[in-house]
DNA sequence: ATGCATGAGTT
DNA sequence: ACTCATGCATA
């Protein structure tokens, strides 16, 4: 009664139309850095953190063969078997230890394909007030010049399938390596495409949501209409996290010029009506979600504080405990380590306090919990 | 809004 | 086997 490890197929409805799928191609990263931050706050050294036996050459990811594609596409789900009683309200029950407050961005450098290049910030103000009185986040970004690609967002008219492979300005060349802590002291300031500090990336948010909705655009919406204009589609889920700071720096240094020029196209555009465009989604097999009952969570969380990165061999007695599959425990802590590196701590709603000059009324803008978004 | 998952690129 | 970017499916 672990959970449902079933796995389900993605509909394979072969789309009549050649498309693309989302690729976010070669946009990925090049870090170099590592393991740095984290050794610094926190109990890291456990001791076994890095027991490798050896590496059985590959076979990282062995698939989740299907056996059973079938219905389950039959319009709804059908995988509720894991209805399991308990549920996990919210799984940050991590919210009492989790949280010492850093924020670490460690991202500075860019190794290939750059055209984002993060070239310093090593250093970051949580939630820290600052004072700014103006925030440009809206800079004229040289370079695309493309019509207009605005979704609109009522549905109604649609069709416009176009997703031409867009090269990014890959003629750009690219600092060398330089290490996280080097810091350099070249650089122009480009508030925008430059090296935005963590402030600049939590007002650009903050702003961006806000034009945003006042738009009338969904975060899906935006996710497409970056394809559109660039591209480069993305989720919901992407845009989401991008506006609630739960990316990792350097993901966020990336995306922000993109989400910029959208706003900016669509400013000039306000009332365009225009069109809106799917996109297929393209056929392959992936693993039923499992889900993890909140005891085994708790536990999984308390190993975690223990020892953040268990071997192989812990993860599996582990998983044995927990009757889980080892994958899902790997993947689980994998997950967990990500959270730790996001920009904004896992249990802390959102920063966003201003400054400290206190005017006569702290402007309260957080979002604390649900906000009206869409 | 988020949990679990996939995969490319690294180490 | 890990990190990181990203997203499907779900709560």
């Amino acid at each position: 009664m672990a959970t449902t490890a079933q796995y389900i197929p993605r509909n394979n409805s072969l789309p009549s139309n050649p498309l693309m799928h989302p690729d976010s191609d070669r946009m990925h990263q090049g870090t170099t850095y590592r393991e740095v931050q984290k050794m610094m706050h926190h109990e890291y050294l456990q001791g076994l953190a890095a027991t490798n036996t050896g590496h059985p050459m590959s076979l990282t990811h062995h698939q989740w063969l299907p056996t059973s594609n079938t219905d389950w596409s039959s319009g709804t789900h059908i995988g509720q078997q894991e209805h399991k009683a308990t549920v996990q309200a919210r799984e940050d029950l991590s919210s009492g230890f989790h949280h010492r407050s850093h924020l670490v961005h460690q991202q500075t450098q860019s190794t290939h394909h750059g055209s984002w290049a993060p070239t310093t910030t090593h250093h970051l103000s949580p939630l820290s007030p600052t004072s700014n009185g103006h925030q440009s986040l809206v800079y004229s970004q040289p370079g695309y010049t493309n019509l207009n690609a605005m979704l609109s967002p009522q549905p109604g008219s649609l069709h416009h399938g176009m997703r031409d492979p867009i090269h990014d300005e890959s003629g750009s060349h690219d600092n060398q390596m330089e290490s996280p802590q080097q810091a350099f002291s070249h650089h122009q300031d480009h508030s925008d495409e430059d090296a935005p500090s963590s402030d600049d990336l939590e007002q650009f948010a903050k702003q961006f949501k806000q034009r945003r909705i006042k738009l009338g655009f969904t975060q899906a919406d935006v996710g497409l209409a970056l394809g559109t204009l660039y591209g480069n589609v993305f989720s919901q889920t992407t845009i989401c996290r991008f506006e609630a700071l739960q990316l990792s720096f350097k993901n966020m240094c990336k995306l922000k010029p993109l989400l910029n020029k959208w706003l900016e196209e669509t400013d000039s555009n306000t009332g365009s009506p225009t069109n809106l465009d799917k996109i297929a989604a393209q056929g392959r097999k992936r693993k039923k979600r499992t889900s993890i009952e909140v005891g085994v969570k708790g536990a999984l969380e308390n190993h975690f504080l223990k020892c953040p990165k268990p071997s192989a061999h812990e993860i599996s007695s582990l998983a044995n405990t927990l009757q889980l599959e080892k994958e899902v425990v790997r993947v689980w802590f994998c997950n967990r380590r990500q959270k730790e590196k996001r920009m904004t701590p896992i249990g802390v709603p959102h920063p966003s306090m201003e400054d400290v000059y206190s005017q006569a009324e702290t402007p309260p803008l957080h979002r604390t919990l649900q906000s009206p978004v869409q």
